[in-house]
RNA sequence: GCGUCUGUAGCUCAGUUGGAUAGAGCAACGGCCUUCUAAGCCGUGGGUCGGGGGUUCGAAUCCCUCCAGUCGCACCA
């Protein structure tokens, strides 16, 4: 790079380029491996400054590089400078990934204040459909590649476990209760009660637990009972969901803690700092001070506090617990929430820009090319149980990791479902299932890695874009996590695995020479390695035999 | 009306700090199993990057505008 610079710098003394300000030299890797081992586009930027052609300036610059690590230079297209080494760094990288070992992929701590990704907190009320599936998936699967990028993260769900819902919800089980056991009638269910047929397995679990010895209490006693039991069943079959899923979350946070001390900080912290005001017997939020279209109610009339006071009350709770970063994924719908719960934040004196809300969007279920109608409110809906029973939980999660958050999602079942080459997720496995089926016959035969495989043996086109694409890994992962984007390492396996079947067909590991069997063994052993690691990152399994 | 996201091959989609001939998979067609898993590989065809304007040496990518679809615009949670 600095002799890029001097080059520049020697051009400009000798009077070729006038005097004008160098852009930043950026160095990448071309597309393709003919057009170099590294390349920059420095020429073209500097076009604008030099009002000179790109090709030209390219040449005079390729005339004043001098370097003895370069084997040549050429200029390409329209202005790029391909640069070419003589040493191959190619041998050097793999050699690196194997010396890594296990560690391949795990990128170091990085020095920075704990980061929170909040995800799913579906309400306790109805089992988690697929909607919730894709923010599960996602979700943990952003956890992982933060983790493997070195962030120090926190996974959390929050339970709203407070108002109202949770009424209607002991309203519900309690109906279903009385049902079951012959003491009411289906017209009289609640009006806002849920309907799905989970409340009626919940009252169920209740009778079944425990008879019918609530028969004899009031209403109001029976309710008030029905609202810790209904809750904590809703809560340990959601975390049976989720654990099924392969998402775990290190904190479970309680809306009920919320009420009512922090939330009355929370407000008081507001009204002291002027962003607050009383109309119409309601405290109100100036939230339009920070773009929102209106200001919003944070204490009712009757002096109960609405779902964004306890919002408020929870964002600032993360940041006093010390978050540096909070990151909230929610379902698309609730986008337009996002303005006041961020003039909310800065309200309070913290800085909204530390606080980042994905937005998933819609999932629409696909079953023989049919759209399958959900309809919430009369509980018409597929189940993430349902949907993990169909298809799998590796086919599930994959396919709603595959696509970028904010592109709607078709989620076809059919498609999940095919044990077939048009299924992506066994695509993936099958080539760790085959990898695994060569060191079993290794191994068979005697043959091991050697402590130093002659690497640079490793000459076919097919071996040289495994190695390639070995080396992207890391900045994958990086580049996963700072863009919030688990997408890429979905593809990046779907990608290496792709060259894996390629250099697989190509060429032969066992019955070879000696020396280039070691040096394929220590390339499949890499790969293996990396292919389980990138779908432990999306939750999906790596099988050794298929 | 305001806001969100989306629009790329017949279908499903990659591709944003602006770069080289716009890439995959499926579907279609043609090849490859007497040696490591054919759930695989190799090849062929297929494109107004929604339309129009602008910025730039260079635009799928940035800006403006229009069109189409999605979701949302509560003292509900």
């Amino acid at each position: 790079m600095n002799s890029i610079e001097a080059a520049a710098r020697a051009a400009i003394k000798d009077g070729v380029f006038p005097e004008a300000e160098l852009p930043n030299i950026v160095l990448e890797v071309p597309p393709k491996k003919e057009l170099g081992d590294f390349a920059t586009n420095i020429a073209m930027q500097s076009a604008r400054a030099f009002h000179l052609n790109p090709r030209m300036i390219a040449q005079e610059l390729q005339k004043r590089i001098q370097g003895d690590w370069l084997e040549k230079i050429e200029i390409a297209g329209p202005g790029f400078i391909n640069f070419y080494l003589k040493s191959n760094i190619l041998y050097d990288g793999l050699a690196a990934i194997l010396a890594k070992g296990d560690s391949f992929g795990q990128l170091p701590a990085k020095d920075m204040p704990p980061v929170q990704v909040e995800y799913v907190s579906a309400n306790p009320t109805g089992p988690l459909h697929v909607g919730h599936g894709r923010g599960a998936a996602a979700g943990s699967a952003l956890v992982n590649v933060m983790r493997a990028a070195g962030y120090p993260v926190t996974s959390e769900y929050y339970i709203n476990d407070a108002g109202n819902q949770i009424n209607n919800l002991a309203r519900s089980v309690n109906h279903r209760y009385l049902e079951l056991l012959g003491r009411a009638d289906e017209q009289d269910f609640p009006e806002d009660g849920y309907h799905g047929s989970d409340i009626v397995d919940t009252a169920q679990r209740i009778i079944k637990k425990d008879g019918t010895k609530y028969l004899t209490m009031t209403d109001d006693e029976r309710m008030d009972i029905f609202k810790e039991l209904a809750l904590q069943e809703k809560l340990a079959a959601l975390k049976e969901d989720l654990e099924a899923f392969n998402c775990r979350f290190d904190v479970w946070f309680s809306e009920r803690t919320l009420h009512p001390d922090k939330v009355r900080t929370a407000v008081e912290v507001l009204q002291k700092n002027g962003k607050i005001y009383e109309k119409d017997g309601a405290l109100w939020l100036k939230s339009t001070a920070y773009g929102d279209d209106k200001d919003r109610v944070v204490i009712r009339d009757n002096g109960v506090p609405t779902y964004l006071a306890a919002d408020i009350a929870y964002h600032k709770d993360k940041f006093d617990r010390g978050f540096g970063r909070v990151i909230n994924i929610w379902g698309a719908d609730h986008h337009g929430y996002i303005c006041r719960v961020k003039a909310a934040v800065s309200a309070l004196g913290y800085d909204a820009d530390n606080l980042d809300v994905l937005l998933l969007q819609m999932v629409r279920l696909l079953r023989g090319g049919e759209l399958v109608k959900l309809s919430k409110r009369t509980g018409q809906t597929v189940t993430l149980a349902e949907l993990i029973e169909e298809v799998g939980t590796d086919a599930a999660r994959y396919f709603f990791i595959m696509r970028s958050m904010d592109s709607q999602l078709d989620f076809d079942l059919d498609l999940a479902k095919t044990k077939s080459n048009e299924n992506p997720v066994y695509y993936i496995q099958y080539a760790h299932a085959r990898i695994c089926s060569i060191f079993r016959q290794a191994a068979e035969n005697k043959l091991q890695l050697g402590a130093e495989p002659k690497l640079q043996l490793l000459t076919d086109a097919a071996e040289i874009a495994v190695i390639n694409k070995l080396q992207e890994y890391e900045e994958e992962i990086e580049r996963g996590a700072a863009e919030y984007a688990p997408q890429r390492i979905a593809r990046y396996a779907y990608e290496l695995a792709g060259c894996f079947h390629s250099f697989y067909n190509q060429c032969r590991i066992l019955g070879v020479d000696e020396e280039l069997a070691e040096a394929r063994l220590a390339l499949v052993t890499v790969t293996a390695h990396t292919i389980r690691h990138a779908l432990g990152i999306l939750g999906v399994s790596a099988p050794e035999k298929m």
